[in-house]
RNA sequence: GGCCCCGUCGUCUAGAGGCCUAGGACACCGGCCUUUCACGCCGGAAACACGGGUUCGAUUCCCGUCGGGGUCACCA
């Protein structure tokens, strides 16, 4: 039975890397009909583990990589929180002391520290000398009574090469006299991660270890206390680290400030906060930062498009392709064509994904993704009473526009009331103020009130004819009706937009229009200014 | 600094001695389509870090150099 695990602290978010990390760990264990168990890293516990941990149980569950064992579901192992694992550790501790792996150490740290310092400036191999290592418990005795409380230190071989397979990376080894005594226990009582980490991997039955190559220089130590107390070893697979983009840099959420100057980097940054500015919600930087999942969830992406992109961040199964759905991850991953190099993080391509996704979305699919949106906008009231067959004629006419669920919020000219609109200033000036707009306008305000029925094809038809009719050149109306109808230069297809709006809001619009454009004629200030040529 | 890991287009990668005139994708550049924007279509530029070996033959194997990164806690 393959079990693997994903071991989070509670740290409040969700890193890139991380879900790196869960995904490959979640592949392993589906595509081998295996078990995923997430354990909760909280051996320095603060009290609100619950709050730190929900968005990392959110984030999980957002992009579908269940867990079989931990928290929320349980399991025959638990407990799956550190924190509450204390005395397995300490017992684990005594089998060590009781094995002669390790030994208590009555070092001050200063001591300590100083041996450490000389072999330093002495420019060769610090070797801890033990001198402090208990050989009697009548010694430790004395010692205790001079005050002194010991850490329990690994008994670290002095000589040999640890030598293990990484599916990863092929044999790897290293000398035993690099690797100093660790402590596993402080003289509070209290042990160490790594401890914990071997422990915890043995009484949950983890087959394979699979996390960040950070780790690969603490496998030694790992595997030292894992033979020591008798344990099997799971299969190690250490994964490089995620890149920031442009760069060979571990990706962290402690440079935003770095990445916004890279272009693809702050594309994507932007188009979360036009989201959030259509919301009014301040950007909170626990969500507001592209290298957290959250991001991805809020801003509106597709899990599986994330899922997608994160997938082929140091894995691929061929030379051509770039999708899979979730089955064909699970049935294709493998291990052994994990990259060693690191990748770095591409906001261009994570986007390309997602607009490759959302283009494939049917309007009725689209619709549920786009309507929580909506409704924290509060934009539900001003057409609550259109019919659904409106919202999925206004997501067709939208079309490949939205690349992610929240940038509905960018089309508010179908949401606002007439009244309300927010008209762009260098549009008005640029298309509405001229004599011919306006000459037009007042026209195309006539040929609307004719057609029948006020849809979009109708409405083609009648406009272009008349148009024609008149020997005028079809942009002549489309520029100024575009503007005076929604405010703006761009946006959807002319004659869907006037559909949407219905004939009563295009003809108040434009009615507004012109009284804009009579405002702009008669303010020296405005008309004066020359638009940008 | 010690130890460990890594090194193919700007980015993600294919390549496991001849299939390579080094393939694909994203980004980029040019053109087409077009009522704006987005989409779409066509085309283009773009890489084996360097130096030695091994071999009839190296992007692929070995060594070195250079470069990048990780790690060296009574943190996780």
């Amino acid at each position: 039975m393959v079990r693997t695990r994903f071991a989070p602290s509670p740290t409040g978010y969700l890193h890139i890397g991380g879900v790196r990390t869960a995904l490959y760990n979640w592949l392993v264990a589906r595509r081998h009909g295996g078990q995923f168990i997430l354990r909760i890293d909280d051996t320095d516990k603060s009290r609100q583990v619950d709050e730190a941990l929900r968005p990392i149980l959110e984030g999980l569950r957002w992009l579908g990589l269940d867990w079989d064992e931990g928290p929320d579901v349980g399991g025959p192992h638990g407990p799956y929180y550190q924190s509450q694992r204390a005395e397995r550790y300490r017992a684990a501790v005594e089998e060590l002391l009781r094995r002669g792996a390790a030994y208590r150490d009555y070092a001050l740290p200063e001591e300590y520290e100083q041996e450490r310092r000389q072999a330093e400036t002495e420019k060769r191999l610090f070797i801890y000398s033990r001198r402090w290592m208990a050989e009697s418990p009548e010694q430790a005795r004395r010692w205790e009574a001079e005050g002194r409380r010991p850490v329990v230190r690994l008994k670290m071989p002095r000589s040999g090469t640890c030598r293990f397979f990484d599916a990863i990376r092929g044999w790897v080894e290293v000398p035993w006299e690099n690797e100093p005594d660790h402590v596993v226990q402080r003289s509070d009582g209290t042990c160490l991660y790594h401890l914990a980490n071997v422990v915890d991997d043995f009484d949950f039955q983890i087959t394979h270890v699979i996390r960040a190559v950070e780790h690969l220089s603490n496998t030694p130590r790992q595997i030292f206390i894992a033979q020591s107390l008798g344990y099997p070893l799971p299969v190690y697979a250490h994964l490089p680290f995620v890149a920031e983009p442009g760069s060979q840099n571990k990706l962290s959420k402690r440079h935003l400030d770095r990445y916004l100057k890279h272009p693809d980097f702050r594309k994507l940054y932007d188009l979360g906060e036009a989201v959030f500015r259509k919301l009014g919600r301040s950007p909170d930087p626990l969500v507001m930062n592209p290298v957290l999942v959250d991001f991805y969830r809020a801003v509106g992406f597709l899990p599986e498009a994330v899922l997608n992109y994160i997938l082929l961040l140091g894995w691929s199964w061929d030379d051509k392709t770039e999708e899979f759905t979730r089955e064909e991850m699970i049935e294709r991953f493998d291990l052994e064509r994990v990259n060693r190099a690191p990748a770095s993080f591409d906001p261009a391509k994570l986007l390309a994904f997602q607009e490759r996704y959302m283009k494939r979305l049917a309007p009725a699919d689209k619709l549920p993704l786009v309507w929580p949106f909506v409704e924290q906008a509060g934009w539900t009231t001003y057409r609550h009473n259109a019919p659904q067959s409106w919202w999925l004629r206004l997501l067709e006419a939208i079309g490949d526009r939205l690349k992610v669920a929240g940038d509905v919020l960018q089309f508010d000219e179908f949401f606002v009331a007439d009244d309300q609109l927010v008209y762009d200033p260098e549009a008005v000036k640029k298309h509405l103020v001229a004599d011919e707009a306006r000459a037009t306008l007042v026209q195309v305000r006539q040929w609307l009130l004719e057609v029948e029925p006020f849809e979009a094809a109708a409405l083609e038809q009648h406009l272009k004819a008349q148009v024609q009719a008149a020997g005028w050149p079809l942009r002549r109306v489309v520029h100024p009706l575009r503007v005076a109808v929604t405010g703006k230069t761009v946006g959807l297809g002319l004659f869907d937009t006037l559909e949407l709006l219905g004939r009563a809001s295009c003809l108040a619009r434009i009615d507004r229009a012109l009284c804009l454009s009579e405002q702009m004629r008669t303010t020296p200030a405005l008309a004066d200014e020359k638009p940008e040529g």
